[in-house]
DNA sequence: CTAATTAAAGGTATTTTTGTCTTTAATTAT
DNA sequence: ATAATTAAAGACAAAAATACCTTTAATTAG
């Protein structure tokens, strides 16, 4: 479904989201542990995520670090998949048809439809507050552990 | 959301199901030209849909080429998926997390299950007939063509 | 001010996916 | 039988995704 790049990006940020706040920053290394992905890639991600201080924020330095502000945690997922432009991924012809459109459909088009609107729909209403808040409870995990 | 070899299989499969009989067989380079696809890397995928003549059938020689029976045209989208691999896409957590389960979930994961239901039901309902028949139709289509 | 710490930046390496090309085998028409 | 045609098989190449590593810049603690 998503790119490992995109994957990661996801679960860095639910991470982030729980656990830092503006007092409180995380190292990559612990970031990269907790969702169990390679620490020098997941950098990489991060500094997407950081452009324009759009989804998280960083600081160098001693007791620097990566995190979000409660302003940040109230954006939607759908802001994390545009920093790592695959925001157009629920967009796309599921039959890689460039020129499919309502008006010239493939053969999947209007029962793709409503599944791609949900998806889309996902992204946009849950927010990654909400998602960090699921995270904290019960059984509910990010990291790839047994 | 599929690999390009997933998609070129799809759109192969729709083409042959919709102009091919036991009687009229189809070359390599009119499918390829058909779907807009490079040919030598749909041969390669054509022969996975081939293997065990599970999807199309083909035949070597002058006026050899690929071709489905009124059987192979049945059977339901998820077994073009199968061949090539790809049938285990919607069973995947869509965080990437490999213990994401009913009682272990990830935070996405409920809010996910019913559309990864409704895309596992798309391609287990639909036939390939029917598709190649929607293809038929008005303005469906399956190239890359202006 | 200096040393330590941390992310940023950029290059490199590996792996996977995608795409190409050549040779072989099967089939058919003559 | 022979030549032509077609897919199968397998080697090879290019591109993209993933992963790693080194240097630089920023920040802070002392």
């Amino acid at each position: 479904m998503f790119s490992k790049a995109t994957e990661y990006a996801l679960r860095a940020t639910i991470y982030i989201a729980q656990k830092s706040s503006v007092e409180k920053k995380l190292s990559l290394s612990e970031i990269a542990q907790a969702i169990d992905s390679p620490p020098s890639f997941t950098a990489k991600i991060l500094q997407l995520l950081t452009k324009d201080n759009c989804v998280i924020h960083s600081l160098r330095g001693p007791n620097g670090g990566f995190y979000m502000t409660e302003k940040n945690k109230q954006l939607p997922l759908k802001k994390i998949l545009e920093a790592v432009n695959e925001n157009d991924l629920f967009e796309k012809c599921i039959l890689g048809l460039k020129k499919c459109s309502e008006t010239k459909p493939c053969p999947l088009h209007f029962q793709y439809k409503p599944i791609k609107q949900e998806l889309i729909h996902l992204f946009q209403t849950n927010t990654i507050q909400e998602l960090s808040e699921k995270a904290d409870n019960e059984s509910l995990f990010i990291n790839n552990a047994l």
